[in-house]
DNA sequence: TGGCGACTTGAAAACGTTTACTTCTTCGAG
DNA sequence: CTCGAAGAAGTAAACGTTTTCAAGTCGCCA
């Protein structure tokens, strides 16, 4: 077999067989390879063999995208996340890849961005571009899009983030709960000197909850919430940046909430070059426990959410909707806090 | 607006408007609202004005599946990855969507695994699906798939490796020489006992080419290389036992090079475990300088590729090729060796 | 004034499927 | 022996576009 050169006439533009080859080869109409290959039920065993024979001999595949317009079945479903090199959101997306493959579905992906001003774009062009369904990280808080998807009765589920008052079903954890539990994890430590380390808010139910929790719980206990932002497009450079402002308004902290893993591992290499100890000056906690959580020195506490599972439950779910019609139900998973090294008791204070 | 309950007939299943609608409103005929659409200048600016009206009224917008039928152009490449939760991988997809939005395409994204013996099962789900370009991690060296490719004439780019002699495009940088490069600078540190962790060979050119350089390097200057695998499907936890396997098997080693970052990660994390200090006992080194190289402690020594540069490159030649016809090149990317503080000089032998 | 070209438009034929209908067997029951 | 139902295959009509081709209008020049 010799490859074929760019320019190689001798198989002259060999356009794929279509049903219609298959046909004339097995002599029998489109129809019958149709059902042949479909249904192959409906049709007359000799000729069923017959009609596959000539579909293998022409190396005939159906053009999905013929099928597609006819069945008005693409069996592609879409995916919108704000980011994809990022150890959170890339495993949401392999989770949905995992139920996709499995059920022979194909996945359209979709960077939005954290700036949802332009989710509706992105969602429209997919839809537009034939996927059946969408999966979006997030809640959706754009009355266009919601709009777009009732309207056009597009399946769309959310993964990550579970409100209980949700128009379109949400597969997600409590995040207000989590960091609540996180937070008093702290508290019962014995600190009282907190702080967060959150993302932007706007348009982000993610740390808006988890800013309330936070705020709520140290209200109740009569305590001082501090809150720093990063910049969520450069969380690295600023989680340092923001450290050194939460330090310089209160340089006596000895706890600080990273509302992302990845807004710790900045913070704990900015601790290390401020000379600061963590755990004994600092106590440090993440959120998600991401992958390399556990490798840092010290490893990170954090909150394990199960994000493959929740990608892969809303595609799943999603696809039986497209397939049985089956209900599309909201799902709230449980988190868990891993204790890890990077937390202990405040170290006793020095005088007062 | 009330939003539509599940069973909500007041709309009565308002299916999407297609081009006979708008044509209808309008008072022209179906060409007329194509032209309008494609071609606005073939048709006389009234009519034109009419045909854009009508579409905005009824929220007209084309429907892909039909208009890719016909054009037998779908806009959709697709990308196959070994896995999508891994900082490189995530960073070179990242890359090919940046370029795919910036041209209106719209990506398939499928998880082929490590395991090139489906590779073809899923480029060819993608094909089939639609794509109309695919782009490759790594060499392909699968015949079937070279094969399925070149007959149907589908473009397709490999990325991330580069190999002079290739049928197919190669976007990606020189494994080999790199690797020579991180070799070369811990022998220049002046180590003599070095070893490699590298990932499986079976299938990865990445790693062919790389535990080559590294033997080449040492057996020039007569020394003697070792090395460890690690199933790539559990970097992690295999990281530590290769790293363990090595020490056993040559406890006075001084250096260590990594194949990848996220086995570096995990060794550096044993080697804390251990009580071996970075780089004091071991230098070590890692490769394509992934986001949280830097972050470690010590940050890592490691080699930096312009991993979204060549997911963008790729995605931009494809469709180049798709739309004009250009011919599609091999690219070949500079690395360069950051220099961080896990390697150093070794220590000083103790005694003879 | 006749005719030729340039411009616009519409009718209809694809693109590759699936599927409702029709037609034709065949077979069993009455 | 006949009639109807069941089974199997084919015909043709979609699905929503784009695009070829033909036709019509208009203006301009000879």
């Amino acid at each position: 077999m010799t490859p074929s050169r760019p320019t190689d006439n001798s198989t002259p533009k060999r356009t794929k067989a279509t049903v219609h080859d298959v046909a004339k080869r097995a002599g029998v109409s489109i129809a019958t390879v149709s059902r042949a290959l479909n249904t192959p039920d409906a049709v007359r065993p000799e000729l069923r063999e017959e009609v596959l024979k000539a579909a293998k001999a022409l190396g005939y595949t159906t053009n999905s995208v013929g099928k597609a317009l006819r069945r008005r079945r693409s069996q592609v479903i879409g995916t919108l996340l704000p980011r994809l090199a990022d150890p959170l959101f890339s495993l949401v997306a392999s989770g949905v890849q995992d139920a996709l493959v499995e059920h022979d579905y194909v996945g359209f992906l979709e960077i939005s961005g954290f700036d949802n001003r332009n989710l509706y774009t992105h969602a429209h062009k997919l839809i537009q571009k034939g996927a059946e369904g969408l999966i979006v990280f997030g809640r959706i808080d754009d009355d266009d899009l919601l709009d777009l998807v009732t309207k056009q009765n597009i399946p769309t589920l959310t993964v990550y983030s579970y409100l209980a008052a949700s128009e379109i079903p949400m597969i997600g954890i409590d995040n207000y709960a989590a960091t609540r539990q996180l937070t008093e994890l702290l508290l019962d430590l014995g600190h009282t000197r907190i702080a967060m380390i959150s993302g932007p808010l706007a348009g982000n139910d993610r740390q808006q909850s988890r800013t309330q929790a936070f705020q709520d719980c140290l209200h109740e206990r009569g305590l001082e919430p501090l809150i720093e932002h990063v910049d969520v497009e450069h969380e690295r450079a600023n989680g340092a940046a923001a450290l050194q402002r939460l330090i310089s308004r209160r340089s006596d902290l000895t706890a600080l909430l990273c509302n992302r893993d990845v807004i710790a591992f900045s913070a704990i290499a900015e601790c290390r070059r401020m000379g600061l100890s963590v755990p004994d000056d600092l106590s440090l906690t993440g959120f998600d426990d991401v992958e390399y959580a556990s490798l840092l020195d010290p490893p990170l506490t954090s909150l394990s959410v199960p994000a493959i599972e929740m990608g892969r439950h809303a595609a799943t779910t999603i696809i039986r909707h497209l397939e049985s019609g089956d209900a599309m139900h909201s799902a709230c998973y449980d988190t868990e806090v891993i204790l890890r090294r990077s937390t202990a008791r405040p170290r006793p204070a020095r005088r007062g």
